[in-house]
DNA sequence: GAGATTTAATTGTCAGACAAATGAAAAGTG
DNA sequence: CACTTTTCATTTGTCTGACAATTAAATCTC
């Protein structure tokens, strides 16, 4: 799409070097916990300087694609990517593209519960005890009076993020962690109401009941319930504010 | 829950310094387009030279947080996080999660489908002519006879794009570019035949077609019909590999 | 052989230098 | 004065060389 004249800068060494081992990485050359050359070895192979190396290394251990040790047997090892530090990477982001990009509530807030709604029916089917406990305690947190609208907008997270590992698919947590965690900040704006909040702990009280009884429509019924009502709420808040 | 005598080695001072100034872009200290004090000045702010401060401002841009700009009103600036970027880091992230973590087929695809299912009833609504006939393209392609099948996954990555796409949603088009995208290197295991293909130009045209008729429901039913098709195809593969 | 010590390899950090890019100010020109 | 050209200061990109910190293996001692 772009014209060859226009932004076709070659790239800083450091980053065409990290582009070539993460293209290792990523095509499954370098295995993981395979060990790269020395930080020596690969200025002599690339043809650079020693902190030209480090800078690109430092590049790929910011994804987690490499971790370093110190010492005589030490060096940089491709890492194994876990699902926790592959949470904390979907969240930083998610919540930077909605921040950055004035995305507003109404698509964030779709996007969310079309997610949160496709966990819903395997939820239902799987949900342990543990998962169902978790929600009850959330619920019970949520319905007190003294709880701040930050603390209430945290539990709210807890809530759905043992809703989504209901389903017991390690793939659609991680999914839908970004998701949900991202939206909490755009939750945080609103100011909840002793009667709004009455009204969520109602909808997820029946959303713990749907997923109780291993009902996958009652549970599905419950969160569009709940989309709709959230938006409801965003609304409002958007219109007293034109207002005033 | 970690004890405090395991593994709680400080960070490097490059990592430290990435953090703090991750944290205040995150926490909105540090605004959009707003310039980072020059690397000399960081040197001196924090009390470490140069290098480790490039260390540190490396491991950012590997996240696209900042850019960086040579001359005299150059500088790091903090950078507007595009759509374009995520979808990319999301990619690589998702395609190594699942390469590295011996995630199965089944349950990558169950969470691939679960997550197209939630953009189909948008897509039905809102699905454009455009992308309506990226589809059609599509199918037709996945019909040819001399295709090859790494040429049939990338149309059928394609063609599922285009649905997701369809949502009018991009917090939704970013979140499945991931699921979508990192199942290539896993659907790129199986050999299609010409009946297993038959079968898919059959599912895709009738998901078209619901598309184009704005059903809903009917767009449901095929999706549904291709995950379960398409696991059976994996599992007849793993079979005939444990057989011989 | 078991334990203590040395050694070599490797990353982490620093200091100082020069090259390259780039916009702004200064100087030149009509 | 208006416009162009040159100069220049600032900033990132890269290099060289050095030393500190860490770690496992090799060596030594008893």
């Amino acid at each position: 799409m772009k014209s060859e004249s226009e932004e076709k800068r070659p790239a800083d060494l450091s980053a065409q070097i990290a582009g070539s081992i993460r293209d290792a990485i990523v095509s499954g050359a370098l295995i993981v916990d395979a060990r790269l050359p020395s930080e020596a070895e690969l200025s002599e192979q690339f043809n650079v300087s020693r902190p030209t190396v480090r800078e690109a290394l430092k590049r790929l251990a910011a994804q987690s694609l490499i971790r370093t040790q110190r010492g005589a047997t030490g060096g940089a090892f491709v890492n194994r990517l876990s699902y926790e530090e592959a949470y904390g990477q979907q969240i930083t982001t998610s919540t930077l593209l909605l921040s950055m990009n004035d995305v507003d509530f109404a698509t964030a807030c779709e996007a969310r519960f079309a997610l949160e709604r496709a966990c819903a029916p395997l939820a239902a089917e799987r949900r342990s005890a543990d998962q169902l406990a978790t929600m009850r305690t959330e619920v019970y947190r949520q319905a007190q009076p003294g709880l701040s609208d930050e603390g209430f907008c945290a539990s709210d997270v807890a809530f759905h993020r043992a809703l989504v590992d209901g389903a017991h698919n390690p793939v659609l947590s991680y999914q839908l962690a970004g998701a949900v965690e991202a939206m909490q900040p755009l939750m945080n704006m609103i100011t909840f109401t002793a009667r709004s909040r009455e009204v969520i702990v109602g909808l997820h009280t029946r959303l713990a009941d749907a997923l109780e009884a291993r009902d996958a429509t009652a549970a599905d019924q419950q969160l569009a319930q709940l989309a709709e009502y959230t938006a409801e709420l965003f609304d409002k808040l958007r219109r007293a504010r034109q207002g005033a």
